[in-house]
DNA sequence: CATGAATGAGACTTCATTCAT
DNA sequence: CATGAATGAAGTCTCATTCAT
């Protein structure tokens, strides 16, 4: 499809740079209406998908013109990515820093901590933006470059991190001896299912601390009974 | 949009009822082009989605004329059911009925051989069916409606006899003392997250043995480590 | 612009295979409504160039949806080498070959003779594609590849046949002695302006006789008083 | 179209009087980014065509706001005629004033003289306005009244004083005793030729002096041997 | 005066669907 | 029954022009 080639052709250069320099370009002098075309594609994009969405419609609910669009973004791919790399940019780094600093030295003795603090504070920052997260995850399972970049990306920047905290734990044999990259996959398969089993298939707009902790004792200790467990 | 509209008029009756419909006027009378076409529009759909495909590609890869397509499934919205429908009927009933009496009686004389059981089974039917799980997920995703048909079906067929197998080996002690509802909800969004990670995110067309079984030592266990733990 | 660029990767392939792909594939089969749609576009695309021509306007005219315009060509651009190609096709080749062969060998005692056929022949094919002549000069002043294409062509089939006419005549001493490089230029320079002028830039539909002996004479004698001269 | 039927509005009045008006207009009060916004132009519209340039790209690269464009030429087509007027302004009264004087009394013997005199002289002034040269070529191809009006333009300034050159040699019996009429056409078509195909066609940016030498003994002695010839 | 955001008409193109053959 | 030419509504995008600042 032409728009999907013409995305392509966009995203040849690292990704990772496009998203700052999207970001830039976006988040800076964004005039009223700009925020509402992007507020109203967001809205749509989420509810009933990129492909499906036209920016007639858009134009319309964002009340502007088509051709306001356009000027604006060029394409109507454009106007996704200002709308998922600006996102990924802040999830991902962040992530990767800010989160991991906050989350691992604040009195973290065990994992269970560091798992807690961790589905809190993203649970926190996608219900921020659970829109776009939505977005982002229908695209992307659409679209394979993109979905190999964003690997790349977690690869290089959360996998590290996040094998560095569970080997301190295993060192203090609070965790199961497997290799880590099955530990991170059944990790990320779970965590993964809990994000967008909530905010996308059930489009759900907050959990309980509850759920989260029942999440998390799973996580730990599975659903074998717990005659000797530490919950 | 025009399509949706006209997919969410013919969902009005129950959804049930058409899967039936569709499944007997589907499988049985089907011609080599028909088959050829749906064998098509699966390839189609599963790599480019529904929205992105178009009739005139299908029927050029499928080398039958446009009207030969309509003939057969009236629109395009139908075709997509003739393809998700009787995925759905055969993954449904069947998993309520021959694979749990398969699986659970068969020397199941824990919940780990019950979850091997099952993972196993329902791997294979995925593999063997993999493209059309692609579509279902990918489809079910932008269709709300569709998606809470399929909930309810889930909530009736499939609930009761995962809650008598739960409450079974509660019994037994063998599972952990929480109320069912958080046990399903765990235990579906790791399952959930397992086939689409594997079969739809990575479109693995094969996972093995020692990947299923750490993943049910996961559901069982968790991440701690064992010092205490069966396996 | 989009167009442009797109015809000029259509045209990375040599351009005399394209045109006899091209003129097989249009010249046959063709509906009466397609040949309506040509008919108006070359209408269309002499009158106002092809840029100033929209595919609405030629759908309205030629009575027939746009879609069908599109079904058939594809692209605007491939609906205008629809049109230039089979011309081109015909024009060049046919020129180098039968052209050649009936102009020279029928009692051409003297250049003149040559000349005055060639004319005419060429002429009465002009006359008769007058609006595709027009729609290939005003379009080959804005493309330069297609141009390029062109004179090369050009060089390939006419320039060698001309030289041979050219040397045969100089060695009867009934040319002048320049060097074939300079008498072509010439010679082409006063043709070409000779039918762009008359069928393109003042739209005639016929010369007269007179005029062609006029030309031709001037070719052969100058403006010099012919004190000395054949006529 | 929108454009053409704007500019021919606009063109009810006598072009004549309009060039006056304009070009006194235009080449007055020009501010830096007034001439800076003309060369932009003329540079594009002879590349790409007055068609396939925009307004935006226009701006840009004049570095100036589309909004200052519209403020000083009112629409795209009162900026083509800008740029269109005062060169036919300066090219035909010039050319019937003091070219021709300055031409014929200069030791003009022959009628050759007067050819070679004025082929250097036009050859110069189009290679000092080589782009709006292409620029007037590619629009008058496709506006018809503007043609009209410049061949009008034409009979009346430039055609009576060539007849009074032509009139004066055919008296000294050095041209040859056709029509006036018979005589300018083929002067015209080949004067006309030689500038076009080689600054707009080919684009050069100069002609050597054999190559004036060779065009003007072509027009005056022909292709014939010139074992009588005067050169 | 200059700007550039905004417009809306219209450009090219796609596509699900129909229907005469 | 199958075909594929035809349709027309809708899609993305361009662009000359306007106007509040």
């Amino acid at each position: 499809m032409e728009t999907q080639r013409g995305s392509e052709v966009w995203l040849q250069n690292n990704l990772f740079d496009e998203i700052i320099a999207y970001a830039k370009e976006t988040s800076l002098k964004q005039s009223a209406k700009q925020k509402k075309i992007l507020e109203v594609a967001i809205d749509m994009f989420a509810k009933k998908g990129y492909s499906n969405t036209s920016t007639a419609e858009i134009a319309k609910r964002a009340e502007v013109s088509e051709g306001t669009i356009f000027k604006h973004y060029g394409t109507k791919d454009k106007m996704l990515f200002s709308i998922i790399f600006p996102f990924i940019k802040s999830a991902l780094p962040s992530l990767a820093n800010e989160v991991f600093r906050e989350i691992f030295t604040e009195k973290t003795a065990t994992f269970e901590d560091f798992l807690m603090a961790f589905f809190k504070n993203r649970t926190q920052f996608i219900i921020e933006n659970r829109q776009i997260f939505q977005v982002v995850v229908k695209e992307l399972i659409y679209r394979e470059e993109l979905r190999n970049e964003l690997l790349s990306l977690f690869q290089e920047n959360i996998t590290p991190r996040i094998n560095q905290v569970v080997d301190y734990f295993k060192a203090q044999g609070k965790l199961i001896q497997l290799p880590n990259e099955m530990i991170l996959k059944v990790l990320f398969t779970f965590i993964g299912g809990f994000f967008i089993s909530n905010f996308v298939w059930l489009n759900r707009s907050t959990v309980s601390d509850d759920e989260v902790k029942t999440a998390v004792r799973f996580v730990m200790h599975g659903l074998s009974s717990s005659n000797e467990g530490s919950e």
